[in-house]
DNA sequence: TGCCGTGATCTGTGATCACAGTTAGAGTTG
DNA sequence: CAACTCTAACTGTGATCACAGATCACGGCA
């Protein structure tokens, strides 16, 4: 196998399966909270709309429904589960716990990298909540990219993917309000949680990491719970 | 809507697809370590055994892809991801961490009938393990009951679902390893830290639950680790 | 006017077919 | 005897069809 040199460098182009994108899509509308909970979703309208057959939707779907993202119930129909309070405690609970760890892992782990885009993600995030009138789509997608800047720091694949779980159950609920109601942006906790964890973690102080990821977690479920709007 | 009085007390029958139970068979194979890492799966193959069609396959293989308890290559071909040494520790460390939490809130949250579970899924498995020759599937199934009578008793499914896929990642490593090595089942250790677990629990002790979990993950990983067969 | 049966239309599930890409092994060549 | 080539069988992916069950609106009966 003799080669130009200049092949080595090629990375083998990644092949994705219109499977694999339309989770993506399906995804990336779950956990933005473009899709409210209790929405229903149709193999084939969702089919027609991406402009594939229903096969790729449909291992799309299951892999969501496997994560209890999306569900089907008895009758026969897919939509975004319905979360009752008790539930969403429970995940705030689950969140607390893991995201928390993952962000004081971060605080001990973190290299240089991780510093610079853990501070261009705050940084982007506060420019637009200080804006006006902030996008709030936009504002939602560089909270996320805020907070995976911080837990990719942590180094620890597995975390980051089970935390991408988290979120596609949460999205709805929460990104759907936030959607909804700008206050809660307004009030700029978030942005001030955000600048502690990024110095919590730049000061390789885990502890005061997992604090300021629970105060903003916390603060967002209890605006969420406190405006009633769950099922029973 | 006048019923019969007897009608009241029949439950909807669940339905359960073909790819479920497809899923569930799959899944167990993994978990206790009977698809070894790096083994092939053909779809076509597991239809035949399974005696469908390829489509239920097809939902159920997706399903564990998504979960990264199976991979599909570049070159199109489904098998149990070969783990790296590193992704292994990655794999404990994040278990121990997870499964420490569930082990910690079950101290604090447990009732009765968690009590009452757990013991006799403890005093299974030691009963197993004492045996002359101990049947080695059957002790890493009571392993596994013993486990999850534990998570349970968080009362957070949340949390519980997130440890099944955890374990659906280290079963065929973990697994595959007690099959073929009764040794570390007859060293004893698992049955005396699953005892200090118990016991911590039941005293509502969640620091002592969290690092008798922790000891035994530790443990058994560090066992496979020493062995040194896996993955550069 | 209120209720119930009924059928057209939609749902997800499962099977089957088609296809491009890969693999493995037999056959051939050096 | 080793290495190469080519082909036949097999891989997952995607599309299409078939089907049982659920939904909903329309129409007829009380």
């Amino acid at each position: 196998m003799n080669l130009p040199a200049s092949l080595n460098l090629v990375e083998p182009l990644e092949r994705q399966t219109l499977g694999e994108r339309a989770y993506a899509k399906l995804a990336d509308l779950l956990i933005s909270g473009r899709l409210a909970p209790g929405e229903r979703l149709s193999l084939r309208a969702a089919a027609d709309v991406l402009g594939v057959s229903i096969m790729p939707v449909r291992e799309a779907v299951s892999r969501l429904v496997a994560d209890k993202a999306l569900e089907v119930t008895p009758n026969r129909a897919v939509r975004v589960p319905l979360m009752s309070a008790a539930q969403f405690r429970d995940l705030t609970k689950v969140r607390i716990a893991i995201e928390g760890h993952a962000a004081a892992q971060a605080a001990l782990h973190r290299d240089k990298r991780d510093l610079v885009s853990i501070a261009r993600a705050e940084q982007a995030m506060r420019a637009e909540s200080e804006l006006p009138t902030p996008d709030l789509p936009r504002a939602v997608e560089l909270n996320k990219t805020f907070h995976f800047a911080v837990y990719e720091a942590a180094h620890s694949p597995i975390l980051v993917e089970i935390i991408r779980a988290l979120w596609l159950k949460a999205g709805p609920v929460i990104n759907l309000d936030l959607r909804a109601n700008p206050d809660r942006l307004a009030k700029g906790d978030a942005i001030k949680f955000h600048a502690d964890v990024r110095k919590a973690i730049a000061a390789g102080d885990g502890v005061a990491a997992l604090e300021g990821i629970a105060a903003d977690i916390r603060g967002a479920a209890d605006f969420i719970l406190s405006r009633g709007g769950l099922a029973g």
